[in-house]
DNA sequence: AGGTGTGAACACTTTCACAGCA
DNA sequence: TGCTGTGAAAGTGTTCACACCT
């Protein structure tokens, strides 16, 4: 259907659906590429632009009815479903994002851990116990989940990564400061912490001299 | 000194950052644009244009020497020197923040933690004791900190952000699902999780039809 | 020969501005 | 009149190709 899509705009997408949902709570009505644009930083033109590629959401004149905008958006995203995952790596921050309620309010629903830390393997974590990463093939056929969240050290992930590919795995959130390699047809998304500190480090470096006052 | 450089180029530069101190630990030597732009997924021009932005750090013929080049450019991203930050929010997320020791390696040293739960203040977290959210402008400048990680509720965020950026933080990592409003020459970085998983589950669902093929 | 540094060409993204519908 | 949807213009980022140094 639709082509080039860039990145920035599905990003923007995520974040008109996390708006027009909060406007959804607080009643809904209408919203204009005015109003969305100022509560997304962004600009008007760009919100339209945004959404034309999808389609004609709008009334002109109106605007956009935002019960009804938001379940477009949701669709767009392939957010009108639930998505089956499989979180490998048990360790502080693996247990962090199986706590995590917005992943769950989204849909993303984490249904096996895998660890290969045999003082975890065996532990219940609420509804799941902590599988042995040695069957990660099994676990994840069997569990059927099409995405995986990677918390596990760098130096393990490529292999990781290769193996949650191998049990079918399509979509890979990466937590490890790696560049994994996959096959066309698999999705990665990295997060990557501490090159964000880094980018912070170099705007607070080389963007501002003085305190307070900006060199616009 | 250097102007127009796009955030594209500060992730990449953290990513030869990475590969550099890689290669660093195996024997160091030289390395060309190609080899680097290799380990980093690009091209080998990029990797010339984005170092030119900030010097000529080659040879020509020779290429680059690997332990010259990521001291270069550990000062590019102002990370020859630690950071003091503060943890606002010591839920799940920041606990696992806390311990990430990926964080201290590169020199970013959480040295205070604050939370708002009185069941949490006084709580000892290894070298620190976790404080009252209502004493954060006093916490702050005692502590000396110039940068805040945000993990609070996002219905929290923009007012303990705004304390943050009056107590004198410069520089703002925020993973609450926020648009952080901060006054010019304050650099907020946002990191949304639930933004990633909701790009792979664009991807999964647009970008590709059958299993395996990919529409190249 | 080998590989950097860089202007010029190209590709992509955002903004402008306006025709057209409610 | 009010606001969308969209071609065309402007602006940014990436790739090409080659002069130049070692």
């Amino acid at each position: 259907m639709s082509r080039k899509v860039s990145d920035s705009t599905i990003r923007r997408l995520s974040l008109y659906l996390r708006i027009l949902e909060a406007m959804e709570r607080k009643g809904g009505g209408t919203v204009s590429s005015v109003d969305l644009a100022a509560a997304a930083d962004t600009t008007a033109a760009q919100v339209r632009k945004d959404l034309s590629l999808f389609g004609s959401f709008g009334k002109r004149g109106l605007g956009y009815q935002v019960a009804d905008l938001a379940r477009q958006v949701r669709d767009i995203l392939g957010l009108s479903r639930r998505w089956r995952v499989a979180l490998v790596g048990a360790g502080r921050i693996g247990s962090a994002l199986f706590e995590y309620e917005s992943f769950r309010r989204r849909g993303f629903e984490i249904v096996t851990v895998l660890d290969n830390d045999a003082s975890k393997v065996g532990q219940r974590w609420g509804e799941v116990e902590v599988q042995d990463t040695a069957d990660l093939d099994r676990v994840l056929r069997d569990a059927d989940v099409e995405v995986a969240i990677l918390t596990v050290p760098a130096g393990a992930a490529q292999e990781i990564a290769e193996q949650v590919v191998g049990a079918g795995i399509r979509g890979i959130l990466n937590f490890a400061p790696a560049q994994l390699r996959v096959p066309d047809g698999v999705f990665v998304q990295d997060v990557n912490m501490v090159m964000e500190l880094e980018a912070l480090s170099f705007d607070l470096t080389n963007r501002v001299a003085s305190a307070g006052r900006s060199t616009e």
